[in-house]
DNA sequence: ATTGTGAAAGAATTTTATTCTATCTGTTTA
DNA sequence: TAAACAGATAGAATAAAATTCTTTCACAAT
């Protein structure tokens, strides 16, 4: 059997890893002394899991969500885009200038009519016209771009184990 | 000049505010201490400051990011729902549904042909047809249904003040 | 000029994180 | 089968941080 590299210590993320990730992903502030104590451990193994999964890259990072209204960013809409040219200078590109756009706080490749989905945040609606017509549709490449408005959400959570 | 109520004490937020909340959108458990010391304060005014924000609901909760790959949720899947019936009644009912649904980690209400944007997580392509058909497609008064898959994940980002 | 208010610093105290050592359990190896 | 070993944990000791309290300062209102 080959030994396995000191780094990247593969191993599967037993019952309590999963208890201590469900209480992380619910609240990144709660201390390791609480932690331990819902699972029923020692604050010593509950600190070597964690560390352990932040090395492994399961946690990604801890992060503070805040309410949109109130740091004047009211307003959310999707966006589809669809490039004139395929070509992977031409991707690349796009792609660097939308990770400089502080709007734009999501961005996946989809499948279907347009080869991107946006998620943009402004303070209201001359903002995202603003960012729109001023700064998205100015990127070189762009084909076809379509907006559609949140009007509300129902839902939102970064719960991925449960 | 009315009395302010001593609950939701309705200040704006300063520059000291936003770099403090900057710092806790990048790293949710970063210590006061630290902020304190990026912000050129003592931990004490960064401690009401932090408890301010959170009183008022400009903080609205520090979560924790895990890899979805490693945690056997690496499909990522928008889906966009249109109900047969419109009534406020029948939308309640599809919203209850949704909430119970941990696969389901994002809905918004949306401008446009769907009512509804889904994000939804599953372990691969199988668990998330079993998904579909079975629990997605059974809530009552579903009228369309359309999935568009997630290829990449080009930027994600939760960082509404910069 | 005086009073009042809010924000902050600094000290004191409490709580938590982190490290270290010893123990326990189950597994491999001679 | 017994000894050696590895991994996980508890508990104690230490270091660091959070939290609270008191005092000071600057500015605005009276």
């Amino acid at each position: 059997m080959p030994k396995r590299s000191s780094k990247e210590e593969s191993t599967t993320l037993d019952k309590t890893d999963l208890e201590i990730l469900q209480l992380l992903q619910h609240n990144a502030r709660i201390t390791i002394k609480e932690i331990a104590e819902k699972v029923h451990l020692s604050t010593t193994p509950v600190h070597e899991r964690i560390r352990r999964m932040e090395e492994r890259g399961v946690i990604r990072q801890y992060v503070t969500l805040l309410d949109g209204a109130k740091v004047k960013k009211g307003l959310m809409v999707i966006c589809y885009i669809s490039l004139r040219q395929h070509s992977k200078m031409a991707g690349n590109k796009f792609i660097k200038s939308i990770q400089e756009m502080n709007e734009v706080i999501e961005c996946l490749t989809i499948s279907g009519e347009f080869d991107f989905m946006l998620k943009v945040v402004a303070e209201n609606m001359d903002a995202y016209y603003d960012f729109h017509v001023n700064r998205l549709s100015q990127i070189e490449n762009i084909g076809n771009v379509q907006s559609v408005f949140v009007m509300g959400v129902i839902k939102q959570t970064h719960q991925l184990v449960w």
